[in-house]
DNA sequence: AAACTGAACATTTTGTTGATTGTTCATCAT
DNA sequence: ATGATGAACAATCAACAAAATGTTCAGTTT
């Protein structure tokens, strides 16, 4: 077997085990469930992965590509840095509430990934700041931001100041209208800043 | 009995609760025992509390004094409105941080009453809105800070902005000093703004 | 009549048991 | 030798019984 039919047979665990997390989500889902589906062994398919959590990362990693499909396209929408900044966050925000909002099963995955493995959050923030610092870039280039000597450091502060909408879930506030409003209304400060000019 | 002892028995149960809450937490501190430290009888406390949320939110919102007392204090300091400002966040995190770092029973107790009663927190969120208003309308009368229309919906946003240092615990990070630098960073994107000057 | 009690009730928690599951590894097949 | 298996093992979960707890209320005391 080599490493061509090895990465082949990967992919085919992903999805059979991503169509079982759908369905059952995470805890409902065995390896020996996974494995059957696919006509194999339970033990085989630690000759793939490490563990039933690294599948699920794995899955997750995947899936990643939707938003980061969705985050390049933002990148590059023919708008000022200002609005493709604000319609990053929007998106988003409307992405992950929808997503968590009608399948409950994924964001059990979500919570497991996140509780487990905290270093795969770390990453994925850090994956976005590399969307954010590409617009703030923009922005300062265009003159419309000041210039800024750590923009990954700034990157890093939108994000603290936007983590009320990135894990709507953990404030146990639910109506995603209130937190649209919410993030525009924070946008808005982040934008002007307090400091009279 | 006049409503002057029915008042002294009431603080009476909250203070025994709060022995209990403190030493043991709040899961583990039962209405008996809290009956038989004040040596009366299980059903008795009922006519001074409708439940056990009750006793634990009597007591929770007696110890907001110390925050009361500690926003009131920054709020009236020497200083700029944009150093209250910062001031009073800064202190907030440090406080909330040390005590639920120190004491694992507190934290239990503000989780018991954030999951039944969502309400209380909005009400406490509503009442920080009092103090930080007061210094950011401080700061439009100094023309240090943009006239604002709306100075509570400017305070909400800030809290919006803040949320992730007024709950370190959802977010498991676990590192005050991160937080701190984090919080100087997010504090200096609200003050300074993004825009070009 | 008003203040209070403690047994009764329903609900929750705890403890325990057996089954299930993630993981490993000696073994078999190719 | 390499790829794969499935029984074995320890850890976790599910289900049920037993105990404990929050709450109520008929009844007692003052």
């Amino acid at each position: 077997m080599d490493m061509d039919d090895k990465e082949q047979t990967r992919q085919k665990i992903l999805a059979a085990a991503g169509r079982r997390f759908q369905h059952y989500g995470y805890a409902k889902t065995t390896m020996s469930e996974i494995a059957a589906d696919l006509k194999m062994s339970t033990g085989n398919l630690y000759r793939f992965f490490p563990s039933k959590l690294d599948i699920a990362e794995a899955y997750a990693l995947a899936h990643e590509s939707d938003e980061e499909a969705m985050m390049a396209s933002i990148g590059a929408l023919p708008k000022s840095a200002a609005e493709r900044l604000i319609e990053h966050h929007r998106a988003l925000l409307d992405y992950t509430f929808t997503m968590i909002d009608e399948s409950q099963k994924i964001f059990e995955l979500a919570q497991a990934i996140g509780r487990e493995r905290p270093s795969y959050v770390n990453r994925r923030l850090a994956n976005e700041r590399v969307y954010l610092s590409s617009i703030l870039k923009d922005g300062i280039e265009d003159g419309l931001f000041a210039p800024n000597e750590d923009i990954n450091r700034l990157a890093e502060m939108i994000q603290c100041a936007t983590m009320k909408f990135r894990y709507p879930q953990l404030h146990n506030c639910f109506s995603l209208d209130t937190l649209r409003r919410e993030l525009e209304g924070t946008m808005d400060l982040i934008f002007k800043g307090l400091i009279k000019r």
